[in-house]
Formats: C-alpha cells, sequence, structure tokens
DNA sequence: CTTGACATCCGAAACGTTTTGGGGTATAAT
DNA sequence: ATTATACCCCAAAACGTTTCGGATGTCAAG
C-alpha cells in the first residue's frame, strides 16, 4: 500500500495541508517541520500520487500524439526519430506523453476526440498536415491547444514549426538541373497532404525557372513507403525517354525508387540520378548514400513539443511559428546524367 | 466548460448517483429515466472524466513503454511496428498507452520509477532484456505487472513472449551452410541481451553440429545499428581469408554489412552471402533484398499488450508464455559461396 | 392489514491531492 | 499593556467520479 499524505500526516503528528505545503517547499512551513516531513516521506517511501494531483490542478500535464500508422507494417523511420524527440522534451518538461495510433481516414476524429474529450491530455502534436485540415479546426474550435509539424492553408493563427519544403526541394532540384539533367521525374506525395503539394510545387518551379517543361507524365504520385516508391517507378523506368533523374518527395520512396532502378540493372548515380528527402538515417547507409534535404526531425520533434508545453503552461512567451531552412545533403545517388549506350 | 454528472443531475432533477448508475447501464434506474438522462447527456456534450474516473477506479487503465532510444538519431524501424501493434491493442482493449524515451544505461531505472511511482500506469512492457534484468527483478519485486518481448534468466514466473531466436539463427546457419559455406561470420549483439547471446551461440551450435570450428575472430559485436554493422564488417572483410558468409543479429546490421561488402565492389549474394533477423520492411527492399529470419514484430506488439491488460483487468484468464517460431525467409542476399578471382 | 419482495432512487463517503481563508502564538514595536 | 507583525499551522472545500448501504413506494401474497 503506497503511503499518501495522510499517512504522513498521521506519523509525524500534522495536519495534511502542512505535509503538502512542505512538501511542495512553501514559506509557510517552518524548516524544521518541513525537514521532519521530508524525513518521514523519505522514509515511507511516499511518491505523490500524479491522478490525484491531475484532477486537483485540473491539467494533467500530458501531450497527446496520434501516430498515422498506415497499416500493421508500418515502419517509417522518421516516426521513431520525431517520438524520440517528442519523448525526451516531454520528460525534461516534467510532462507526459499519450500516444495511439490510427491510419488517417474515417476513424481519425475518433482516436482524436477519444483523447481530447475524456480530459486525458491538455494538448496535441499534429503532423502530415492537409489541405484545410479538419483536425486544426476542430481542435481550434473547441478550444485545445495544439501544435503542428506543417502549416495548412487554413486562416488561422496557431502555433506551428514548418520546414521551408519548396526550398529544400528547389534546390536539390536545382543541384540536378546543374549536373546537366534536363529530363526530371517527381515522385510526389499524396496530394491532400501539405508537403505533397508544396514539394510538388518546388520541383515544377525549378524547373520553370530553368526553363524546363514540365512533362505531366513525368510526375508520380506515391504513398510515401518504400514499395510505394517502388511501384510507382516502374512506368517511369518504362517509358520510351527514362528521365535521367528522379526527385523523390521522401526518402523512404527514393529508396524505393532506388531498387526499381537497380533492379533493371541501373547504376543509381550514374545511369540515373535519385535524390529524397527527410535524410533518415537509413539514407547514408543505402547503396549508394542517397543525396536528399536534411530536416532536423529530432529537434523538430523536440521544437513542438516545447511549444505544445509552454502553450499548455500559459506562463513563458510561446514561440509561435518556428521556419527551418532544410539543407542539400550530396551524396552519391546523384550525378552528372549518362550518355546511354 | 465541460458538463459533469452534477450538471446532468442538476438539468434532469436527479441525483449525481443515479445520473452515473444510468450512463453505467446499472439495471437499477428504470428504462425511461435512463433514455431521459442519456438524452440529457448527449444534449450536453457530456464526456466521463477520465482521470476522476481513474482516481476513484484506483485503476490507471495505462500501459507503459520505454523505448530504449540509443541517442536522437535512433531510427530502428522494429519499434514503430512495435509500437503500432501495442498501440491497436490498446485502444481495442480501452487502454491508454503512455511512452518514454530512456537510452539503456543509469537514467533507466529513474525513467521507469517515474511511471510506476506515481501511479501513471498500471502496468509496463519490457524489449531488449538483459541477462538477470534488474528491471524484472525491481517490478516482480515492487508487485507492478508487466509483460516482456522475450524472456530473461532469472528464475522467476511472469507473462512473456519469447520467439525462439536459437532456432531461427539456426535456421538460417544452417541454410549457409547447405547452400556450401564452410567459413561463416557473424555479428553478434550486444553481449548483455538475451538475444545478443542466444543467437551467438545459435550460431556456434550449428557450426558445430555440421562439423565447422567457430573461429573466434569471425565473430564480431555490434549495437544492432546500421552504422554498427557496417563498422564491424570491416575488420571480417579486411581478413586475409574473408568469410564467405554473415549472419548478422538483426537485420539493420546485415544492411550496414552489406553496405561494407558493397563498397568494396563485393556482389552480395554471389561474392559474398548476407543475412539478417527481424525482416524489417526495408529487408524486403534492400539491394539484393535481404534473407532473414522473421519475427512477427507488429503482433508481438498485439500479443504482449493483450497480455498486460489481461493481467491488469485480472479478469479472463491470461496467456502466461508464448512462444512463437521463428520463420526463415530467403532472398538474395544469399547464394552458393563464389570461388574466387 | 401485514409482510415481503421488488423496483427505483439517493446521501454520503471515498479516491489523494491542492487551495482558500483563516487561527493561534510568539516576538517586536508603540 | 496594547497593538502590530511575522510565523507556523490547520479545517474544510474542491476536483468528478463510483460505490455502499439504505430509503421510499408499490404491489402481490398471506
Amino acid at each position: 500500500m503506497a503511503a499518501t499524505l495522510k499517512d504522513i500526516a498521521k506519523e509525524v503528528g500534522l495536519s495534511v495541508t502542512t505535509v503538502s505545503r512542505a512538501l511542495n517547499d512553501y514559506p509557510d512551513v517552518s524548516p524544521q517541520t518541513k525537514e521532519r516531513i521530508r524525513q518521514a516521506a523519505r522514509e515511507m517511501g511516499y511518491h505523490p500520487h500524479t491522478i490525484a494531483r491531475k484532477l486537483q490542478k485540473r491539467r494533467t500535464d500530458t501531450v497527446g500524439f496520434v501516430i498515422p500508422t498506415a497499416g500493421p507494417r508500418f515502419s517509417d523511420p522518421f516516426f521513431i526519430e520525431l517520438i524520440t524527440g517528442i519523448g525526451d522534451e516531454a520528460a525534461r518538461q516534467e510532462f507526459d506523453f499519450l500516444v495511439s495510433t490510427c491510419a488517417p481516414g474515417d476513424q481519425e476524429p475518433e482516436a482524436y476526440r477519444r483523447l481530447t474529450n475524456g480530459k486525458r491530455v491538455d494538448g496535441l502534436l499534429l503532423v502530415r498536415i492537409r489541405q484545410s485540415d479538419e483536425r486544426i479546426s476542430n481542435l481550434a474550435a473547441q478550444g485545445t491547444p495544439f501544435v503542428t509539424f506543417g502549416r495548412s492553408d487554413l486562416p488561422l493563427d496557431y502555433p506551428y514549426v514548418e520546414v521551408n519544403s519548396r526550398e529544400g526541394i528547389s534546390e536539390v532540384t536545382q543541384h540536378l538541373i546543374d549536373l546537366g539533367h534536363r529530363r526530371l521525374a517527381h515522385i510526389a506525395g499524396p496530394s491532400d497532404l501539405m508537403f505533397g503539394t508544396e514539394r510538388k510545387s518546388g520541383f515544377t518551379e525549378t524547373l520553370a525557372r530553368n526553363g524546363i517543361s514540365a512533362e505531366e507524365d513525368l510526375i508520380a504520385t506515391g504513398y510515401l513507403t518504400q514499395r510505394s516508391g517502388y511501384e510507382v517507378t516502374q512506368p517511369l523506368l518504362d517509358r520510351q525517354l527514362r528521365p535521367t533523374a528522379i526527385v523523390a518527395s521522401n526518402d523512404l520512396m527514393a529508396l524505393g525508387a532506388m531498387s526499381a532502378a537497380q533492379e533493371r540493372g541501373l547504376v543509381v548515380g550514374r545511369d540515373i540520378s535519385i535524390s529524397g528527402f527527410d535524410n533518415i538515417p537509413p539514407a547514408a547507409h543505402s547503396h549508394p548514400p542517397l543525396t536528399t534535404v536534411e530536416q532536423p526531425v529530432y529537434d523538430i520533434g523536440v521544437t513542438i513539443c516545447r511549444m505544445l508545453c509552454q502553450t499548455i503552461k500559459g506562463s513563458e512567451p510561446v514561440e509561435r511559428q518556428v521556419l527551418l531552412e532544410p539543407r542539400l545533403v550530396i551524396r552519391r545517388s546523384t550525378g552528372p546524367p549518362h550518355s546511354e549506350a
């Protein structure tokens, strides 16, 4: 049986109030009494009952996150890194971190409601933001604090962290053009995702800026998984005039595209150039290593969690909108175009 | 302001008790009253305050999991898949899922204590079990329910799920021997991990059974990451008599080993065979695809979570020890040994 | 008319904490 | 001697729920 304030109070012959105030270091308890109470607490192995505290404080000190798991074999390294960042920061802020899993779709609103309705969490972290994302409008409407990774196009003011996707894709595309590529393909993310369309327009804009016309059928759309990248690359490679470079919207799809190319005996980085986005750890270890655009995923996790905790505490001034510049990481999966055999 | 039982009681002119009992469908409330109360609850947008409920029930209905994140760039796909399984099952059982992040080491006991001391969780899920794992003895001593993935060598009776690692490694090793390999190397996991030594002895035993002597310096030890697999493979390949096959203790290290081999111009599956363990999704998409031993990670997550929830509820009979047989997945990273140039 | 059984409801206590609004007792100032 | 001032302490209420042990009323059986 865990010791409670009442037990300690009985033990030291003082009131529950005094014990509580002593342990919370209030100034209206004498130093000697404080010491006596702390001593007893230590001896009795007292630990405050967080649930009781949460109830009384009307604050759960808990942040929530719904992992958008696409099926049982979901395994995007991006998320572990993000979760690591969130978890580490939550611990620092003395917050709990509640996670829930849900594929985007019909069940999703339900999953979010479950978290907010029962007052399980004080606030939520949102990623994979969609155009006019209903999660954002819902949370804003019900007044639940939240912080997103990625802007939406809603005309609402809320705190977020954003990486300049458009600029990132632009840099890597320009890099390929500078290498001499003129026939570039793009593997876009789902069009309902903000970053999917952002990156896609970053790609086409850069082509346009360089006087290259973007052929419609050189733009494929995948579901951000490695398998999907593999699959949508096939028709690209089947074309009579194969693209000499493929700009993928994330690393996983780029890795899938690499498999597809290599399966046909193409040497990536020579016969065809492929680039990704995210710089997940496996990108550095692929063969050849993947040229990509780095997002500081761990730091993003830390930052959105910190912003949310600040918002919840309502004390410190909160950073509202944080913009991060991505960084081009050139590796061996990109090179000058090869004159074909 | 969210509606409470008291608000509803006032609204319908009944007592809080009756409202509570009506909403929980107790038989001692008349059908008409029940309907009236439910109606009011719906209209007022009532949702039970889970914290208050948890306090009163002296049950949090929450499972905890500490992700053993090794540093900020930690990104083992294994864990996302496991977490997906746990999260899905937790939702089904109407449990919350609290996660925490902590590198194995000094801080670890603290992280576990934080979860159990404040009664934040009713039970814990443990993975990466070590020899005479102190987490197990601690939890057992303090009477906190837990379920592990992987046995320890402690003489305690607790529920766990175990995959026959030894058998799995044995199968893949035998597969390589049957292909004609005689000089096999092993990349083991850390020796303090149960499965690290289990798999290692599975490897050496199989060699012995086939009359092959295990050379000590053909056994390397890595930290389960891709980078680490890459690094410890170098000396193996530097040897005068290079091994013709490498059996890695997990997929990530196998993928790292593949990079190392390919960097030296070796064709994996022909010049050298490499195998992994886990069958994480990227293993199917590597080039060449990786021969490995499949663990049903998602199902394992589901199962350990289910077992823990059952233990906590204390109602249904609990499956105590679940043993799973791994499955050999042969892909193109292994093949007959190649006579060298 | 009494008794019991049943159906329906409710008051109060409890879970463990924090906070509010004092209350008492020395000591210092007038 | 009185008042002010710290200083130290505490009872009670509150957070929102569930549960225990009745209480009340109705109706059929004896």
